[in-house]
DNA sequence: GTCCATGCAAACCTTTTGCACTATA
DNA sequence: TATAGTGCAAAAGGTTTGCATGGAC
């Protein structure tokens, strides 16, 4: 089951097992697979890249397990569910990685890059206190246009009213 | 067509109309009706909502109407579009109010709360130079536990592994 | 009079669920 | 062997679209 290329994946579905049998849950041969996709990708994954990769490793694993696969590593918090307004869902798996990065998001091709800043942490803990707000998780995303698409000539849509609207 | 409440909804909802001339489309009973809920309203509300009060207000519209019109509304940048991950999105005017500013969004209750955050222009502009990424827009969202609900009792969720995974 | 918007219902898309069957422990 | 998972197809839920009718300009 090592087809997809992944050398140290390994160690990470132990972990998913072992928060598996943690929970009385059984360790089955589709939520390893699932879970090696996931984990032998640094990409930011929808479920029907999950499903490509599985067909393509010669898995043939039904959409409900991999969604029902998919909330257990979540749950784990071996995995992060992300909402980038596709109008479907991403998954990135948190290890061996910064555990807390924000993201870039490049509006023409869809591009993901993950970044760190420091600030975040510490607005989240002013804000926190002036709002008598109990921060638990935050996300920043920056939407723009990365490097090749601004060098392939993209250019911001633009359709808003023809006058700026700090008029009132 | 002003009992919804509205004192000084009209300017705003001129400033759509304007925008819809400015395209050359007309400017109708509905749209108009659509716009006058969503300005005269400081929350930032569902689609069903909206749908809501309108009802309370007399009109009858179609749903797909009301889609329409936000997407026109959005369209105009008179209105933003959030998806707070609650399974539908919700629609904010920008206007008598600050242009830029944050959420804090209750696990708990679903309540949100708006904030300012100055460092959050700095990181964009840092991040962009250090990617080569041009930043067009940013959301930051902080979940949490807002005040009410802490003193209710609520608990954040916690079910992940046992131990922490910075194991690798 | 010409477009375009509206309303309804059907279509869409992602995600969830029900159920008979199979695998894990 | 008991319990839980799997796969398929159907259902759900929010959003979009097609089409005949009606309204804006």
């Amino acid at each position: 089951m090592n087809q997809l290329g992944a050398t140290s994946v390994s160690p990470f579905i132990r972990l998913f097992g072992r928060y598996l049998r943690e929970q009385g849950l059984p360790v089955t041969q589709q939520r390893e697979a699932v879970a090696e996709v996931v984990f032998s990708s640094e990409a930011h994954l929808s479920v029907e890249e999950i499903e490509q990769r599985l067909r393509g490793a010669g898995e043939r694993i039904g959409k409900a397990t991999v969604y029902r696969t998919l909330d257990l590593l979540v749950k784990s918090k071996l995995v992060e569910e992300h909402d980038f307004n596709e109008g479907f869902k991403r998954y990135e798996h948190r290890l061996s990685r910064q555990p807390e990065h924000e993201h870039l998001i490049c509006l023409e091709c869809g591009q993901v890059i993950e970044f760190k800043s420091h600030e975040v942490q510490a607005v989240k803990e002013r804000v926190g206190e002036d709002h008598r707000f109990r921060p638990i998780r935050h996300r920043l995303e920056i939407y723009g246009l990365c490097g090749a698409c601004q060098d392939a000539g993209a250019e911001p849509p633009r359709d808003g009213l023809t006058c700026p609207i700090e008029t009132v």
